[in-house]
Order: C-alpha cells, then sequence, then structure tokens
DNA sequence: CAGGTTCTTGTCCTGTCAACACAAACTTGA
DNA sequence: TCAAGTTTGTGTTGACAGGACAAGAACCTG
C-alpha cells in the first residue's frame, strides 16, 4: 500500500476511480438431508428475477465482516446468528457488473438446522436450494455467483477434513450418528460408523459428552450419547474424503476352509 | 449482492460511500537461505518512513491481479515475473487508514531466487528483509501490514505440506537437497534428507529428472540428480512439518551383542 | 588411498486406518 | 416372551505409511 500512484495525490475521494465495495454471503445449512444454500430472488435492474446471493454495499463506518451478517439479516428472514462466519475471496473482475465497478467481498457462513427456512424478508423472496441443483447449474444466477458458490462449496468441503466445523451444521447437543451424517451430506460419500466413531471420539476435543443419552423411540435400536461441541478447531489427522484409491483394497478373504461348524 | 438497500438506489458512483480499494503484495523469496519478504518505505504522509508492503490503488478497467502484477513492478526494481501469485485475503477495517476508507485486497506471491534482491524503484527505496526479523517485530511497518504478512507467513508455511508450491522457490532446475532446504527454510526446521528423498520422488508427479547431474566441483560428494517441477499442483500424501510428538521415538535400542565380527 | 561429504537406497519398527466381526441395547411384531 | 431387526459402540486384524537409522554409491581433498 504505497499510495505512491503519481496522477492522484490529493485525498479527494471523488478523485479515486469509483469503486463500490460489496459483500456477498453463502449461507449453508443442511435441511432433510441435503447440504443448502441461502438464495434470494432479485428485484432490481440487471439480472432481474435471477437467483443471487444476499449481500450489499458496505457502508462507511461498518467493517467487512459486520456488512456480511447484516445483509445476511436484512435480505432473508434469519435470525439466528450464523454459527460460523468466515472469509472466503474477493471478486472483482471489471466486468462482473455491467453497472459500475464493483468489488465484491465474499464470506461463507454455518447455519445450523433451521426450522422455518423459508419466509421473504421486506420485499425479497428468499429460499434455500440444493447444491446438487446449484452444481447442476438447473439455477440462474446473478452476475458471477455461481463461481462464487462454488468456490464456496469447496471451501466447506475441505474444512470438514481438517477443521471441527462439522459440529456447527449440528443442534446444540447430537449424537454421533448426526455429525456422520453432516460429513456424508456434504460430502455425498459413505462413511464407516465404526470408524468414524472411533475418530471423532479420539480426536483431542472434538466432542464432549453430555451424559445424557437418547431415547430411541423413534426408529429403535441402542441409545445413542449425546456430545456437545469441544474447544479444539482442528483435528488432529485429518478425516480423509473418498479415499479414491488409497485403500481399496479387495475385501478380507474368505477364511480358507469353513470353521467346520455348519 | 442484492444492491437493493434503500436509501442509494441511484447509479451516481458519487451516491455511494467513498470506498478506496487497494492491492498490497506480500512477495517471498529465499536469499542467503531465510525466507524474505519485499517491502519499501513509505514517502508519504501516514506512517512515512515506515516500511509497508508494494500496493497501491486498483484502475478502473484492471483486475485485481493485475493491479497486485503493476504495483509489484512499479514499486519495486523486480522485473521478474512472480511464479505464483494468489490472493491471501481482503482487509477493511475501517479504521485501518486514518486517510480515509480503504478496502485492501492482500496477494503473496513467490520469487525464483533473485541475483539483484535490491535496487529502488523511482523514488521508492525496496529491501528484502528476513521473516525472523519481521516477526521479531524489529520494523516499524506501517497500517496493519504486520498482520498481512503474518497471515501470509502462515499461508504459505501451511501450502508447503500439501502442495508443489516449493519447487517455486528454486530455479528452473534444481538438485532434491535445494528443494529440501526451501522447506527447512521455511518450516525453520530440519528434515531427514533420506525420507524426504523418498517423499518427493514417489509423488506423483513432483519431480521430473532432466537426466543431468550437478557436478560437484565445490563442496565434494556425490554428484546430485537434477529435476524440473512436474504437473502435479498437489501432493497426494501431505508432508508433515515438526511431527512435534507424534513419533519422538527413542533411539533404536544398542545391538545386544555385537555382530561377533570384529 | 584414507577420510570426509553428499546423495541415494534399504531395513526395521511403530502407529494409523480401513475392513470387518461382534457385542450392547433398544423396538417391534409374532 | 422371544425372535428378528436396527442402531450404537468396541475389538481385531492386516495393509500401509513414515520416522529412525544403517549403509552403499559417488564424488572431493590431502
Amino acid at each position: 500500500m504505497g499510495y505512491d500512484t503519481k496522477p492522484p495525490d490529493g485525498y479527494d475521494p471523488r478523485a479515486y476511480p469509483p469503486v463500490a465495495v460489496t459483500v456477498d454471503v453463502v449461507t449453508f445449512t443442511i435441511v432433510a438431508d441435503n447440504l443448502q444454500i441461502l438464495l434470494i430472488r432479485r428485484g432490481q435492474a440487471p439480472h432481474r428475477g435471477r437467483w443471487a446471493l444476499p449481500g450489499g454495499f458496505v457502508r462507511q463506518n461498518e467493517d467487512l465482516e459486520a456488512a456480511a451478517l447484516r445483509e445476511l439479516h436484512e435480505e432473508t428472514a434469519v435470525t439466528a446468528e450464523p454459527r460460523h462466519l468466515e472469509q472466503l475471496g474477493t471478486y472483482g473482475r471489471p466486468d462482473r457488473d455491467p453497472r459500475m465497478r464493483v468489488v465484491t467481498v465474499a464470506y461463507w457462513a454455518i447455519l445450523a438446522n433451521l426450522p422455518e427456512p423459508k419466509g421473504g424478508g421486506d420485499a425479497a423472496e428468499a429460499s434455500l436450494f440444493p447444491v446438487v441443483m446449484v452444481e447442476a447449474q438447473a439455477l440462474k444466477l446473478a452476475f458471477d455467483h455461481g463461481k462464487i458458490i462454488k468456490e464456496a462449496v469447496e471451501r466447506v468441503r475441505s474444512k470438514l477434513e481438517y477443521t471441527t466445523l462439522a459440529a456447527q451444521f449440528c443442534p446444540p447437543e447430537f449424537t454421533i450418528s448426526q455429525l456422520r451424517r453432516v460429513y456424508e451430506v456434504v460430502w455425498n460419500a459413505r462413511i464407516d460408523p465404526a470408524n468414524f466413531h472411533r475418530k471423532v471420539t479420539t480426536s483431542p476435543d472434538f466432542l464432549r459428552s453430555t451424559g445424557d443419552l437418547t431415547d430411541p423411540r423413534a426408529r429403535g435400536g441402542r441409545p445413542a450419547r449425546m456430545y456437545s461441541p469441544g474447544e479444539a478447531e482442528y483435528i488432529s489427522s485429518p478425516i480423509m474424503r473418498s479415499p479414491s484409491s488409497p485403500t481399496p483394497r479387495r475385501r478380507r478373504p474368505p477364511p480358507k476352509e469353513p470353521p467346520a461348524d455348519r
């Protein structure tokens, strides 16, 4: 930041090239066993009627992160505070907005399972969409929001590997099955329940047992212990998604001889 | 990006809050077995005389990445193209510049070993500083550039673990020792030469042998094979820095009985 | 040629992890 | 009441990766 460019050397704001700074938020939540993203329908000029990320201009004395939270609440009916908010990246191609130069700082957030996902704000229409639908390009998105979402999805997927963020998708108390379900839904993969259980329970301060058990009135089966998130932010040795090839490993060779017991 | 905030609805740029967008670049290189950062001395009003990251305003029709490259070349005497340029994050606290609201998009770059590191630009004084000096806060830095550098250092250190970026610090052809030296310098750690050798040579397309050997006229020792970077961007199974505890492992117990052979 | 240095491969041993078996604890239906 | 089914949790095992060395390979200097 030299500020030593030659031509404009005064500090009159109007002497600087007019650039607008906005924030956009990619909000993830899991509803109905699907990873979903919160979008709003644009009512304004460019890309009118298309779906877009909630966002808007940064105010004069407002921090970027605060602007992201404000826009999330203003443009959607979300009242709950996100469980996680993190900067994703900044998108500033000169032609990304036809009106003027707009530089957007994108954030991504995790919202715990919300009961009433929909419900438009003032005049805006907000809704949740499964990421698979967005990835299939089944949705008309405004600006470069498709690219932003794609990068956000990749970020959340990779962050589950080495952080404890998955617990933020769950209610305050949850079972290990619920946590595993988060991984399976976000990664779209199957995970061995036994190994997953060992992994997360031995990871230093990932989970803390509350002492409670679920009562399995619902689906039957042994009651599960309930846990709340621990203090650890990172997992000592990462959970790998889709070993893909590392260990396809043929199934254990059948015992040479049936134990002569039937 | 709803652009649906209520008050300013016209598109007159002056109606928007005046925000300046700048880019800063944290440039890493290795000189004299030290990880170094390129800084310039400020000649202008705020923080005059302090050291700062090269950077400046983004022009009207200029992409962010292009602005970062331009400022790097304008404000320092660096003519070589960086071997890697990547966005680090955006810093926009309202009070980070006393003059006006400035939002900075920070980038970080890798420069291969440059022979003539110094040489000021037009009027700017540019110089390389070891990161250890910056980390020791032995330098007066402008604005929040200390924080930006700290995050950039952490980023480059962690990226060496799972990407092949380390090769970008090396000349086009290099030996495995040189590559290992990069890791040791960036991580400030000692690495076992034998295991490192196996690791990088077996990692799918990390390195490609050129067929050449070094002639060891200099320091003696067996000539080393030379390599050039492969196409792979990521390392299949990461190189871990500072195993810290996993296997301190007492040294192998001395052989019970000398093999009775001397 | 002895001794030193660097590069490279080999060996051993331990910890980790996927695959699987199975026990534990509950529900439902016969 | 008990068998069958379902979910939770623990045990076991074999493959694999990686750290600690050892040692061989290929060069230098004196």
